[in-house]
DNA sequence: AAAAATAAATAAACGCTGTATATTTACAGT
DNA sequence: ACTGTAAATATACAGCGTTTATTTATTTTT
């Protein structure tokens, strides 16, 4: 046999690899991801995957872009669900939707933010918009606290240049976004960021869903120090 | 040649080994590690490290526990370094001394804090106590705080069952620690590694070791948040 | 309808990896 | 000097990503 009828093949092949992929990753964690395994799973040669993805980390980049796009749905979905007019409400959405989409999809969120995949380096260009769109709920909010004048920016310090390059970038992506929004945004990510990590990787007891005190805790930390009355 | 003799074999090859690995992991990254290529560099045949370390896993896990023991050594240090009556500069010098090193060493802060080896499986209980140790400094210096009574946890909520049970195994390596100041401690490392983790990761613009405004502002969070007066 | 072009798959092979087994030999203890 | 042990090599295996050449199903052109 050398190619099957087109009765035989997989429609969506593309689809298909990538569906392989993630039932692997899943199953035996990010590292153990193989070319050659999905290849025996959809009873293909693993070259053929190469008329799909020019190689390994193609699809991996291809992974971590709807990784970033499943996580970006629940972050925008959070912010969207809460009424409009409660700010604090939908700060707190986003705050559990991080979390709990990383419980939920944790070798998703492994591949995003850990680097779990042997000599695979990123290619940021292609990750960018999807990356920049997830984060976009949580600036979004920031700045709608900002613009409501309800922001505590007393104590943030004045954005240095080399960070205004940076945050540059992310403004093609969002609304207009004041520096000092980009830097408490950073601040709020890092936080929830900083205990979700330690708790996936497993270095912080796992509370389940739901005795999550110390994460309650940070967000709660959260309002009290960067939103007014 | 089959075995060479005594004076041209390398003097503590278990050494020699790890040495190379990090010579490797410094210079291409953690994920490029790889046994015949450190065979290689110490010209002997790669079957020969299996006399030193059973499997690739456990001289992964050697190097992890080195680079605890490193990275504990800087937090000690820190610790130690500012005169013992002066509680806020202890707890700054460490804080600086997590993000320095992370920046000092960024391989060695990835190899511990993500998960960067293909197939690698954490070996816990071999790396528990020098990963108790790194941590320790900062949870002596918050009980100290505690202890002074300077401590604010008025917010802080009550430790949970599964919290409890954690933390009892920290305890063996700590002197006594109030369960408060556990949770402060958790809190605060929290904090410092979602920055330091989101900026090592490229997540974030690198600051260089000066221009850490973010990570500052972050650290002084803390002192005003939980430390009185 | 036949022929040519294209696209998608296989087959085979290369060099790399970690690791198991058997073999050799330098060295230590008696 | 002999023997036993420990540390190295040699060889081999299976798996990996990837490259090249080949085959063939399908599409397009004549």
């Amino acid at each position: 046999m050398v190619r099957p009828i087109k009765k035989k093949q997989i429609p969506n092949l593309q689809d298909a690899i990538k569906e392989a992929a993630w039932k692997q990753i899943t199953e035996f964690g990010a590292p153990a991801l193989s070319l050659r395994a999905i290849a025996r799973e959809l009873k293909i040669t693993a070259p053929a995957i190469y008329n799909y993805f020019p190689d390994r980390d193609a699809l991996v980049t291809a992974l971590i872009i709807d990784a970033y796009t499943s996580f970006g749905d629940w972050q925008i979905e959070a912010r969207d669900s809460a009424s409009s007019d409660d700010l604090h409400n939908k700060l707190e959405a986003i705050g559990l939707a991080y979390r709990n989409w990383a419980l939920t999809y944790p070798q998703r969120y492994q591949l995003i933010f850990g680097t779990p995949i042997p000599g695979y380096t990123a290619h940021r260009e292609k990750v960018f918009p999807s990356s920049a769109r997830s984060i976009s709920a949580l600036f979004n909010v920031v700045e709608e606290f900002y613009a409501a004048g309800k922001l505590n920016i007393d104590a943030v310090p004045a954005v240095s240049e080399t960070y205004k390059t940076h945050y540059e970038r992310w403004r093609t992506y969002f609304s207009e976004i004041n520096p000092l929004s980009v830097f408490v945004a950073m601040i709020i990510w890092a936080r929830v960021h900083g205990i979700v990590s330690l708790e996936i990787q497993g270095n912080l007891p796992s509370f389940g869903k739901k005795g999550d005190a110390l994460y309650l805790f940070e967000l709660n930390s959260i309002s009290r120090q960067f939103i007014k009355e």
